[in-house]
DNA sequence: TTTAGCTTACTTGGTCATCCAGTTATACTT
DNA sequence: AAGTATAACTGGATGACCAAGTAAGCTAAA
């Protein structure tokens, strides 16, 4: 006798649900201008702070942008503008935000990180590398375990920069809670995680500029295989359906 | 003559640090309940509003469970935001940690911004730096309303990385609180301002190595003036107690 | 002794009215 | 026709209010 817990549906979760509904009909695109709040409310009739929890969700994941005093806007996706976006795909775009920060901070951070890396700094960043080819450590958990996360913050810490360590924690929090909803082949997670040999020799070696270089072609994998995702995504979704009639709400 | 805020930082965000700063810290582990929402806005100073605005983000990212009636948990320990610093007492060396990752992000945050600013945001630029030079507004006001942050949060926005700008933000909010330990002579000061033109003129002219040559002295400068007025402070320390009103970044 | 039911205090969920400050568009002045 | 007050927006934030769920403690009946 096995019993569910009885979910608790929050009514901001079902603004989300219906924002995110109406990107995928396409009534909403980039860049579009959401009515105001004191419209809002009263289409969708809930109060003014949950529709401000809903916003602040949203906003968080960079998919809204608020502007005091000028209302708020659907993420405007970058580069050439497609015709047929989901939600997934605003996400991914924002997922890229975070990869250009990281392109910028890490590859700095892995410089410092050769300059000033203590002994047990390379320890350590050698036994987390270690464990990902080790045998007794399957690729699934390795992944669950956030071994790339724990790696990418061992780098942070040998730059012995307390604010950048800060920072780059951040990325990778992040980064990783959007992450989820773009799944990576198995075969390019395996190739990222071998790409971590290469920084960690380049920083035992003391040699910034090959470091740099290693986070540098690391990341823009990454980038890479984002991308990829996009574009398998879009084969995959049949003729366009995409009659974006602009009603909104 | 109208006066922007610098509120562009928003409150449930400086929360959220808090709360993952916390978790750092290990003040909270997996498991442990909350205070109420009541208590908490008491200690945190903020409305009921903002305090569960902050927690549907966490609770979205699945590091908060909400239970109606029964308060909230912290569920796991993806922890490693932004720590909050306000009270923390940092050495003054920690400055230059901060300015470090200034000198880092915000010097290719620059070159974005020449890269990608629109008109609206050059603009805002040109008129933030217009309220230093322009007649009407002293330099005292210039200081209390906090216009030097608010000039380089506008540069984070120009940049079009909404990662960046969260990033900035945090950047300046600690450069904020440690500012009050730190006594920069009048002229010091005004030439720190003046350089703010050429940084505005740089990507006004799409010029985005100069943008970054530019913020690059800028930082440059302000370590400068941030060491000797270490050596100063300490000649002086001892019957002062720090009238560091007047100090501004 | 056990257990069902009730009370009570405390929790989060949600609404509302109100104010503030910044933006924008209108209309009036020069 | 350009410039400038002004009025009507916008989101940001607050505090008071009510509803509903939770949990603990008490009481009374089995």
């Amino acid at each position: 006798m096995n019993f569910q817990r009885v979910k608790n549906v929050r009514l901001y979760e079902t603004i989300i649900q219906q924002v995110m509904g109406m990107i995928d009909k396409g009534e909403l695109k980039p860049g579009d201008k959401f009515p105001s709040e004191r419209q809002l409310i009263e289409q969708l009739g809930v109060s003014r702070s949950i529709l401000r929890e809903a916003f602040r969700v949203l906003e968080s994941r960079g998919i809204v942008e608020s502007r005091p005093g000028g209302g708020r806007y659907l993420r405007k996706i970058s580069g050439s503008s497609f015709m047929n976006f989901t939600s997934m795909d605003l996400e991914r775009d924002a997922l890229l935000d975070v990869i250009e920060a990281r392109e910028i901070i890490e590859t700095r951070v892995v410089r410092l990180a050769a300059r000033r890396a203590t002994e047990e700094d390379i320890e350590k960043l050698v036994d987390l590398d270690r464990e990902f080819h080790g045998t007794g450590t399957s690729l699934q958990e390795y992944r669950e375990k956030d071994r790339d996360m724990a790696f990418h913050l061992a780098l942070a810490e040998a730059s012995h920069n307390f604010v950048l360590k800060e920072v780059v924690a951040y990325l990778l929090t992040i980064s990783k809670d959007l992450r989820e909803k773009t799944i990576l082949d198995f075969d390019d997670w395996l190739e990222l995680c071998r790409q971590h040999s290469d920084i960690v020799k380049a920083i035992s070696d003391r040699k910034e500029d090959e470091a740099a270089e290693k986070m540098k072609v690391h990341l823009m994998e990454l980038r890479r295989y984002i991308l990829k995702g996009k574009k398998d995504n879009l084969e995959k979704r049949g003729e366009n359906v995409c009659e974006s009639k602009n009603t909104l709400f």
